[in-house]
Order: C-alpha cells, then sequence, then structure tokens
DNA sequence: CCGTATCCTCCTCGATACTG
DNA sequence: CAGTATCGAGGAGGATACGG
C-alpha cells in the first residue's frame, strides 16, 4: 500500500535527521547554551572562581536540583573544573577552564546581538499582533 | 512557623528572577536560537529566498507542524518575511529580513566555536564518564 | 554546606488526519 | 502546495524530603 511506504520513508528520513541533529556539533552546543541557567554560570564565573552557595545567591531563581545538574554537565564537558576542599562543612568551588573561557566571547555575541536588536523583535511583535 | 515562611521566601524569590529572565533580552534570544529548527531555517535562508517546500526538503527531519510553527514565530519577530503569490497552486516565499540578516554571524559564531571546540568536549566528556 | 532521590506538572514536539 | 486541528508521549525542571 502506498500510502503505508510513503509514511514510512518520512519516518526513515526523520530517524536519519534526527541521528544528523545528535551528532552536530552546533546543534549540541545551542542545547548546552540555551540550558536555562548555563550562560548566567558561566556569566558569573567570568569574574573569577565562585563557590557553589556564592553561585546560588548569584542566581537567586536556580534550585538546587537544577544548579547542581548543570554544573555537573558543565564540569563533564570540560567547560568548568569542580575543586573540593575538605573541612567541615566541606568547601565546594567552580572556576572556568580554558576551554570555558574560549566560550565567553560567544555568550558576549549573544548578549550582545539581544541588547542591540531585541528592542526591535519586541516592536516586530507588537506590529505582528495588531495585525492578527 | 518559620520554615513556611522560608519557603515562602524562596518561593517568591524564584517568582522574581523567573519575571527578571522572561524580561531579559539574552534570554529571550537563546529561548528563539535554540529552537530546534531555527538555525537550519537561517542557515537555509542566508543563501536567499526560498519556498516553504524548499525549505522543508532542506530540512529533511521536520514536521508540517513545526516548520510552520517556526516560520511564524520568526516572521512575528521580524526576522523573516513570508510573501504569497497568489496562484493555483499557491505559491509561499520566505527570505531574511536585515533584522534576521544581521543574526547570521551570530549563528556562524556559534557554528565556528562549535566546530572547533565541540571535539575536546567530546574527549571531556570520555574523560569524565570513565572516571565516573 | 553541598549535595541526592522522588515525585509531579507543564509544555514541547511528533503523529495523524483534514482543508482551501 | 501550504497549511490547520487535535491528540498523546516524553522530557525538562521545580517541590520536597533526606544524607554525608
Amino acid at each position: 500500500m502506498a500510502t503505508a511506504t510513503a509514511a514510512q520513508r518520512r519516518r526513515r528520513a526523520r530517524e536519519e535527521f534526527d541521528a544528523f541533529l545528535a551528532a552536530c556539533p552546533s546543534r549540541q552546543l545551542l542545547d548546552r547554551l540555551a540550558d536555562k541557567w548555563v550562560a548566567l554560570i558561566l556569566t558569573a564565573l567570568a569574574e573569577g572562581e565562585q563557590r557553589y552557595s556564592e553561585i546560588a545567591r548569584t542566581i537567586a531563581g536556580v534550585s538546587q536540583k537544577m544548579l547542581t545538574q548543570t554544573l555537573r554537565n558543565l564540569e563533564r564537558d570540560g567547560i568548568l573544573i569542580r575543586s573540593i576542599t575538605p573541612a567541615v562543612p566541606v568547601r565546594v568551588s567552580y572556576r572556568l577552564t580554558p576551554l570555558g573561557e574560549s566560550l565567553l566571547p560567544v555568550v558576549r555575541a549573544i548578549k550582545q546581538w539581544a541588547e542591540q536588536n531585541m528592542g526591535a523583535v519586541q516592536d516586530a511583535r507588537r506590529r505582528y499582533d495588531t495585525r492578527h
């Protein structure tokens, strides 16, 4: 039956494309940067090493779970280093690696475009919404 | 009761932070760019005007629903223009606005960092995974 | 102080079917 | 050709409670 075959072809094409996207470096980077808390963490650590609780205070809206999870992901990616000072209570600090620091210009480029142009985007949205 | 008050304070702090993030230009831009299909659409349109079906063919993995939805969002944001040629069947074309074109260097910066450094990230992940 | 473990909710996205 | 409408599954992320 022709329709079934067409549906199967579409499914297969999608699976292949998903595999392509999963392997795509840009896609992977975009997924990381888009994580709700990554840009904020990178910006906080741009000024130097910070303790867990300092980051948590700076980024007042983050939950413990998400902060820990995001920091772990970034550590795994080699973007930052986690160092534990064994004391009571323990002291855990995070700082950017050179790889992490090399990401800062990209974050700043995004920030700069946003600050220069999101106003125009807002205007465009208002115009669109009144027309439709 | 002290615990209830602390919980309420946390909730309130989070709500304020959420409002801050919702208004943050960088956050808004990041959310757009991170949309699964936006970077691909921008890249496709970087070469010039394209018809709906051309974009759909180029981005083989996208569903009709998501392609239309993403294109509408980008049109609403003033990133691209949708033009309809009344014929049978109708012909709908999309092209970047100057605002949309100004976004291309940002996308390219992301792409460039990814292509240069995601290899290092992959290596870091492998090292991390074998250690843990 | 710095987490881990569960549960639960919202929201995105894909599948499918239908239309001018 | 270029959509729109509806439904359902899965995952992200927050609330809460507990642990070294």
